[in-house]
DNA sequence: TTAATATTAGCACCAGGTACTAAAATAAAC
DNA sequence: GTTTATTTTAGTACCTGGTGCTAATATTAA
């Protein structure tokens, strides 16, 4: 696979490359990989400041443990940060590159559309459902990095129909607005 | 924390818990918790078939590591079943209750979003951003295990600015359409 | 040719086990 | 109450994938 006569250097920018690649791997199979001794593995482990196998396979653990549970689509998409329930409310969205498209930077619109929904549900009450939506504008691309602002206000209820209205500023630009419409289900 | 007198039955059921609960533990924790020898842990696991604790770790890394890969936010969100690029283009998303909300079983209406976000851009180019969208109507909720067929098409081009048009329907009843404004960004 | 650097070897030790044998404690059956 | 069966402990040898250390070779540069 690889090659012998590879320098230090090489190896070490190799081996941090195939290890982020496949964390899984021990010393002993990089040590046939790249054609040398066991103990130079983990001495270019060392300096690299590279843990062992079961160390990394518990990161690989314990991150993804959170990760999956966090990413796996929250409830509500950014910070609530203020809340009259049945009247207003307002979130604040930290963007970053995660939430981003890689070539552009631009923050993926349905992240946008999913703090102004989870916003709009959470002013009325968990248990409603979207079942509409209109005017909806969304003017301006937001970049990763920005910090979007939702403001929302109930502004008519009809039976179990209710209309929000939601407004999102980045910079007291508006970036995006729409109104939403639900119903409830529990009409208790 | 857990009870002495316990049976081998309820520690063993209490182990199960436990240890899906959180896998990290050691038998030597385990037998702190359960006040036994680290012995009778052993035995329990060999008779329940769990398997040591890096095993456990390396099993939910390895979960994980697939996991978050296909789960972290996909470029496109959708299959994509046809395409004419820079006309028209079709994709299919099986919603699941992932994508819904739990209470009200209603698929999240960023995915739909994010559906005919990524179509709309499929259908261009990669390489554009979303700077405006008009004229959304979302007309009926979508339900976990609903197969969302979205259609895309490009109605007008003005520079490196793109107009599309795109209709999403469930059981050929449309629940989605809005109007995408995007921007190339290298005009080569 | 000598000095510096890189590589390999070998050993003791560690965590967190498996696999096995055997003794002691507890519960159930008679 | 004694015997039998079950459950719980204890202890040993061995395993993997290492760390940490010392020391001997190779290789490269001065």
């Amino acid at each position: 696979m690889s090659k012998k006569g590879m320098s230090k250097k090489n190896r070490h920018s190799n081996l941090l490359e195939r290890i982020k690649l496949d964390p899984f791997l021990t010393d002993e199979e990089f040590s046939e990989l790249f054609q040398v001794s066991i103990q130079t593995i983990r001495l270019d482990r060392l300096e690299l400041g590279i843990p062992e196998l079961r160390e990394r396979i518990k990161n690989v653990a314990e991150n993804n443990h959170h990760k999956v549970k966090s990413l796996h689509d929250k409830e509500i998409v950014g910070e609530l940060v203020d809340l009259e329930l049945g009247k207003s409310g307002i979130s604040i969205l930290d963007t970053d590159d995660t939430l981003a498209f890689e070539k552009t930077n631009v923050v993926k619109g349905h992240h946008i559309f999913a703090q102004a929904e989870s916003l709009a549900i959470a002013v009325i009450d968990a248990s409603v459902a979207l079942i509409g939506v209109a005017n909806i504008k969304y003017k301006n691309p937001v970049f990763a990095g920005d910090k979007a602002i939702a403001k929302a206000e109930v502004i008519r209820t009809r039976g179990n129909k209710y209309f929000v209205w939601v407004f999102i500023k980045v910079r007291q630009v508006e970036v995006f607005r729409g109104k939403f419409i639900l119903v409830s289900f529990n009409e208790r």
